[in-house]
DNA sequence: GGGAAAAATTGGTTGTACCATTCCACAAGG
DNA sequence: CCTTGTGGAATGGTACAACCAATTTTTCCC
């Protein structure tokens, strides 16, 4: 378990709101708020803390948006357990600012899946290979519901992340999935879904036969083949995303300068 | 490059912050704000957003925090250009939360970085290469210096995957890089440079020579090295955790729960 | 023209007030 | 005794207003 996590103390004078955070972070890596467990009243800890509610409420709410803490109204605060979702928000914005494509996100899958593959082929337990292959059954169930279809599909990879055992790819390459899952739901009606099926079965055989040359091969052939066709239909698909439209608070936009 | 961002609109009542992000998000994907920007002041924009400042600042600052935006007080509020920190923070929460060890960073790292440096056998152009030549070199300038040498040894290994080609997974380790630079440097306290400096000597010459097999195998046998050094400090070195204090903000310890 | 002082601008912080939701205890009714 | 419901307390969400500190811009004097 790490521990080494805080910096010690910036010289530069820092935010309030950047301190609190460090503040929290402490306090988790330390153990005195635990998972699942509920957090003081705003108004306590601004008190405790001795800074405003708003302070602590701009800290409170990147916790908030980062998934580390769960805010309730009329409720409370409670630390949450996983973090399945922390790294969402951040990737979206990496994939806007530094202008990343769907194929470089392929690209990525394609760089470590197929090794994340042949680790599950060795490593897998008798469980996780039989969640393999309930993914891969609840694909087969699913055929005709494009969005179930999908949803099993990555669920099935996820399931071999699993079985690889290694937490941080896993919860990094699921957020990757997570970007990729609208394109792929769109893809998947123009595809035959008994090509993917096959694709997918060629990976859960090889991985049961613990044969991982056979699952880097079969993994590398499928992703390629998926990102081929993604690429095809991102270019044909990205006036779609020009028609996906926000609520907007108000009518006026912000000058974005001056 | 990406733009399927916004999911639209979620029914169950969201914050207003939340609401906000997602507007900044749509105006950075259409373009109205340009990286490098300046967005209007925090008073103007709650007024045409027809929000409070304070729902305002909770917004800017979880995108502050993420590396999305910076301010300075007294000049404005600016749209980062690359996001490199962005996964920074989100990270060490995770690490926290799920109790992540070094040992299992180390895993990760073992499990992609082969194959990247694979990659950037067959893909380095000759700048890339001169680039993790330069870093080899500059580790073997630093020798006695255990902090600039550790940064030249990751920087050595961003090189790698700069030349592999792929942001994504280059962002995503280049953060477990930073993770790990505090345990690594304690580590390379007891460790021959020499030795390091052998290790990472073959891994260059092999993507000079274009050869990925080798590539793979050559940083294979140094992860694998470092992680048992790491594993091994890491025990050790536990209790230096313990000893890490951050400047609160106030005596009073706030109460965890009720 | 140059430079220093003053004013305006901007983010940072605090405090207060009020709302909507949720929870909980206690009383009424069966 | 158990169920029901009702009102009050607690809690997070939002809005305003005021002031501070750092920075930039403008003004004014030499």
């Amino acid at each position: 378990m790490l521990a080494l996590v805080v910096p010690i103390a910036k010289r530069p004078k820092e935010d309030v709101t950047v301190k609190l955070i460090a503040v929290f972070k402490q306090l988790i890596a330390e153990g005195t708020l635990e998972p699942g467990g509920r957090l003081p009243a705003e108004r306590e800890l601004a008190e405790s803390f001795g800074v405003s509610r708003s302070s602590l409420r701009q800290a409170l709410k990147v916790l908030e948006i980062m998934g580390v803490i769960s805010q309730r109204v009329g409720d409370g605060t409670y630390l949450n357990k996983g973090a399945d979702a922390i790294l969402r928000e951040p990737m979206e914005f990496l994939i806007l600012l530094d202008g990343i494509s769907f194929h470089e996100l392929m690209e990525a899958r394609l760089l470590v899946e197929p090794e994340l593959a042949a680790r599950a082929a060795l490593r897998a337990s008798e469980e996780d290979i039989a969640e393999i292959g309930r993914e891969l059954r609840a694909m087969e169930a699913a055929k005709d519901d494009h969005a179930r279809f999908v949803t099993h599909d990555l669920l099935f990879h996820q399931a071999i992340f699993h079985a690889a055992g290694n937490r941080v790819t896993s919860l990094m390459f699921s957020v990757i999935h997570k970007s990729l899952e609208k394109l792929i739901t769109i893809t998947s009606q123009v595809v035959e879904p008994d090509h993917t099926l096959t694709l997918h079965r060629r990976i859960y055989q090889a991985i049961r036969k613990r044969d991982q040359e056979e699952s880097r091969r079969r993994t590398t052939e499928h992703l390629v083949d998926a990102r081929d066709l993604l690429t095809r239909a991102a270019e044909k698909q990205s006036h779609f995303a020009m028609a996906a439209r926000i609520q907007t608070l108000n009518k006026k936009a912000p000058r974005p300068a001056r």
